[in-house]
DNA sequence: TTCGCTTATTTACACAGTGTCAATTTACAC
DNA sequence: GTGTAAATTGACACTGTGTAAATAAGCGAA
């Protein structure tokens, strides 16, 4: 997190990153990211009209760094069904470490703001897209036991972020352990064999 | 909720538990519920020492009042592992839609309030042991494809919650889809069979 | 240099909601 | 009646968000 030669904004974003990630969940004060940014908390309210659209500009700028469109190429690519949802649970499996602190927060957030729950919901319809996509190819391929809709759904479940959360912090398991299990557990429930 | 004839302590205790579960995850305020139990908001005060207090009471009441107990009995008596699973299943499956309000909201303010994950925590731990129990089970039958402690996380993980809100708040299943789906999905992972 | 524009700072304040306190009332038991 | 517990009333401190106004600093253009 380099701050100098940075606008002003690009500061009071990674000061929030930081803070959000360091804390998943806990909506971070104005006041700290501003003296995180090294800023009047005042010059906050310049760049963003409120908190709420700060982060959610933090999750913006994130996917932009991350580049979360190259990130799921290799899935579209993919030939066969199986292929396909191999390629996307790793891609997605492994983004969700890296935007966690922010998007639990939003995911927080989003029960009683109604703003969060907007682009929280529009950042998991774009998952959901990429679940259905690989639902398709699997009933493209033969290779389905369960309804195209409802393995859309159960797919989107298995790999919420609350199952990540779950699954790696409560029960601790290391990240290897959560793709592989969570691998298997999707091949099983869709396709009825690992 | 009928509301004559009880102790102060117990309308405040069916108020707060009414608007919780009208509007899951948001945490009521304490004039709301003191309106709503026809009482003053200092009223609720004299019965417990805050909010979060208020809330984890309510849970305790809820159990007491639905006999979770019970509940787990018939799950205890099962013979095979296999009907253990499948009581365990449908007692805490049929369990979380009456509980869910409360239980989110707690989840959510489980996130700041670490007298609330304190209790958050006791509760799913609680909910392990059933997890755990069932596994074993299993286990002893020689049914289980797996390690003993991860089929409990994935276990654990399956019957959440969050998982539950998933599929039946978001995907829209019915509650019974969501039963028979999650039945499913937990013999296949933890047997390799439904 | 000086003007004008943009950006940021400082200080102040309104507002909501929790939790605390003290004084007072209500109601019931003895 | 008197005493005691439960409840009410009204006030206040505190935290944190968002708004507003006045001021300062930097910078390009005339």
């Amino acid at each position: 997190m380099s701050s100098e030669n940075l606008t002003t904004r690009d500061r009071i974003l990674n000061a929030a990153w930081t803070l959000l990630e360091s804390n998943p969940g806990v909506a971070a004060r104005m006041s700290d990211i501003a003296k995180a940014a090294g800023v009047s908390r005042q010059a906050l309210y310049l760049h963003f009209p409120n908190r709420t659209e700060l982060f959610i500009a933090v999750t913006r700028h994130q996917d932009a760094v991350f580049g979360v469109q190259n990130m799921l190429a290799e899935s579209r690519a993919a030939e066969t069904g199986e292929a396909r949802l191999q390629a996307f649970i790793t891609a997605w499996g492994n983004y969700i470490p890296r935007i966690f602190g922010v998007a639990k927060t939003l995911l927080v957030m989003s029960e009683t703001d109604t703003d969060a729950a907007k682009a929280w919901n529009e950042r998991m319809a774009d998952m959901r897209e990429g679940c259905a996509a690989a639902v398709a190819a699997l009933a493209r391929d033969g290779a389905l036991v369960m309804d195209e809709r409802e393995a859309t759904d159960l797919l989107w479940t298995v790999l919420s972020i609350p199952t990540w959360e779950h699954l790696t912090r409560l029960c601790g398991w290391p990240q290897e352990l959560y793709m592989s299990e969570i691998t298997r557990l999707a091949r099983l429930g869709l396709c009825g064999r690992a």
